[in-house]
DNA sequence: GTCTATATAGCGATAGAC
DNA sequence: GTCTATCGCTATATAGAC
């Protein structure tokens, strides 16, 4: 597994780990220039292998971008789940959620680029497949919210569109950021906590 | 001028206009596959030319990119900066601002998309020159952010970071927008100027 | 200003030795 | 499981006829 959580745990010898080192020079490359930039010489050379040495581990550049894709949609989804289950109350849990969904995209913003970004590039039962994941992740957000309505603690106006809204505020936190500016990740997710929770109070 | 605004003013030869086809053909193509994924054959065909037709107008792939990406950014500038000149609050201001660009952003999702996702491959002189654009951007609505707090109407714990996950809202509806929807663009701005105030209004 | 033809380069992926 | 060498193809861009 690549790094995209913060836990410790890992494998000590994840880093002389062949298929493990791809994995992360393939995320570094389609992060910085895009899937269709990125040659396949680039990231054998990345992770010190000839331009041959790839196709020893996976199929095609296209396997490379979709076992990323993957892990990188399965790691946010559990991550949210993880935060919404260890709230007691909806105002709680969408605090949690915001945070550490906007700290997540702010921490691994290259795997995060190649979720949001590089989906058109799956074959399409690799997009099937993730689409499936997508629609997981956006039903955490989407019940919070629903719980929060009934509970009387939220008051919004439309309930998809007000969880559309606050997933593109935390999702365009991978576009912007850059790790060469001084706020932290877990700053950023504090002050997009508590944005989330302005989107769903009562005016 | 790619009819990137909702005006109808425009000359009756533009169908005809070669470069102006061929802008209309690369739009097209970058905002569906990419511009790394597109090829300059795709382009020509689009526009009814043969693969070299292309250079007669255009010096280079990125030439097409670069007057895409600069004119998406003038007209988003422009809408935004005559938004916020009509209106006579803040409140009003930030209404405005928020319904025209997140309407914008679904009307013209194709080049919103170049905007937004392929500012990477530019050259570094086009993308300095659009980098200016951007700040002018961001410039209009932090200044009605700014005199929101400074006439009291509006109360933010952070005026950078409203101003960007605002903006952040109303990008993101290029990446979501699909024409097969039913919502109209329209419902789309006045829901987005609705959520947009509510960032900014005290708790 | 458009075409056909092509130069030049680089691509993803494979063959076969070790 | 890694390498060198290379296949087959496509890319951007140009040359020169019309």
């Amino acid at each position: 597994m690549l790094s995209t959580m913060s836990s410790p745990a890992r494998s000590v010898d994840s880093v002389t780990d062949t298929p493990h080192r791809l994995l992360e020079a393939a995320a570094e490359a389609f992060a910085d220039r895009g899937f269709h930039a990125t040659t396949t010489r680039d990231i054998a050379s990345r992770a010190g292998l000839s331009p041959a040495g790839v196709y020893v581990h996976f199929a095609s550049k296209e396997e490379l971008l979709y076992q990323l894709s993957r892990e990188g949609h399965e790691v946010a989804r559990d991550m949210l789940l993880a935060a919404a289950a260890g709230a007691s109350t909806p105002t709680e849990a969408l605090r949690a959620i915001m945070g550490r969904f906007a700290t997540w995209h702010a921490e691994h913003f290259r795997v995060a680029r190649i979720v949001q970004y590089e989906f058109a590039n799956l074959t399409s039962e690799h997009r099937d497949a993730v689409l499936t994941l997508r629609k997981q992740i956006d039903a955490v957000v989407r019940d919070v919210v629903t719980a929060g309505v009934a509970s009387g603690e939220f008051t919004v106006d439309d309930v998809p569109d007000t969880t559309l809204a606050l997933m593109s505020m935390a999702v365009d936190v991978a576009r912007w950021y850059d790790p060469e500016i001084k706020r932290t990740p877990e700053a950023i997710g504090a002050a997009y906590a508590e944005l989330g929770l302005r989107l769903v109070r009562a005016s």
